[in-house]
DNA sequence: CTAAAGTTTCAATATTTTCTGAAAGTTTAA
DNA sequence: TTAAACTTTCAGAAAATATTGAAACTTTAG
């Protein structure tokens, strides 16, 4: 490793814990997304010092993930692994896992709790705002859903165009009212 | 703590890991959001089941996220505790610090690596993807930033806009291209 | 079928993170 | 100034998580 490619790796490892995978996967997916062509395990087990066990339990966890893919070189029996898809699609993917983990559960728990009949003053205060909590949450997750279907190219429109979007929508309800 | 109250906070508890705080963290936030008068932390420590040193630690790591306040009740000496401000605040201010602490450390360290100066093709190839990464992060960050300093209404007509937004933007281009 | 080349599994170990509780620190009423 | 009431700190214990490596498993060329 280079030692440009080296820092990344490495910045990418410990940030990995936070983004949800640990050190390892981390930066066994960093390794990956520089590498022009396509890595063996044993490369990877190799380049960053680890043994070839956690790369085999780091590949699973990466495919889970949806982030790598596998690719089969002629009249070679291993196999090499390559980052899947263009920045892009790697973050929605990103985006898209951490939501199942992180907000969907809490979603189905609080629908559970705000089902349950409160019995007492305590439980009625607390449901309220169990009931604030799940109405953004769904509010955010629907929004989200929506944003990644839409095309990326407007999408990009949409994100570089920022809070002037507050100006469009103005803009939209001035003509219409204007045209009644 | 009443059995939709507990279910509540367990569940908080283990979600916190993954956003951002520790278990206990997690519990105790979740038992000042839903509760109506402030706590003192050795009703949280009984509440919880934890030690007085844990709830202590616990405070200053929600201090540290300003997700908690201090209440003094007159008369009193012990420190009150209650969750701040409403539950869009809450959310904005995780969201925040957790850009703070996952994504700003990371564009500072793509802005390095992009400085270097490429020696080789393997180092060029990963500088190009670093590139592509960073602009989509700064793309995404300064977006954020934009959001989070919108009036609140608007950013929820926004948001339950959803995918609709992609036809105001139509709306605005073909508006003004007749008009000119 | 056999054995070589490769991959996965998982019990044991190492590392990291969290939690406890006793001691030290702080504040205030008297 | 003192001591009671309360809070914080932090070294060590406990719990959770990650990693290794050897054995088991799988695949395929011959």
């Amino acid at each position: 490793m280079t030692p440009i490619v080296e820092s990344f790796v490495l910045h990418f490892g410990e940030m990995g814990s936070r983004w949800g995978f640990n050190r390892t996967v981390g930066q066994m997916y960093a390794l990956l997304v520089v590498s022009k062509d396509p890595l063996t395990a044993n490369q990877l087990a190799e380049e960053l010092n680890i043994s070839r066990g956690n790369v085999s339990m780091g590949i699973k966890e990466l495919q889970s993930w949806q982030l790598i893919c596998t690719k089969h070189i002629p009249g070679d029996r291993k196999e090499y692994y390559l980052a899947l898809g263009s920045i892009w699609d790697m973050a929605m993917k990103v985006f898209e896992e951490r939501r199942k983990r992180e907000v969907d559960p809490t979603l189905s728990m609080l629908r559970g709790a705000l089902l349950q009949k409160s019995g007492n003053d305590k439980d009625a205060y607390a449901q309220e705002k169990l009931h604030e909590i799940h109405d953004l949450l769904e509010t955010v997750t629907t929004w989200s859903h929506e944003l990644q279907s839409m095309n990326p190219d407007k999408l990009n429109t949409l994100m570089k165009l920022g809070s002037g979007v507050g100006k469009v929508l103005d803009f939209k309800e001035k003509v219409l009212k204007k045209s009644s």
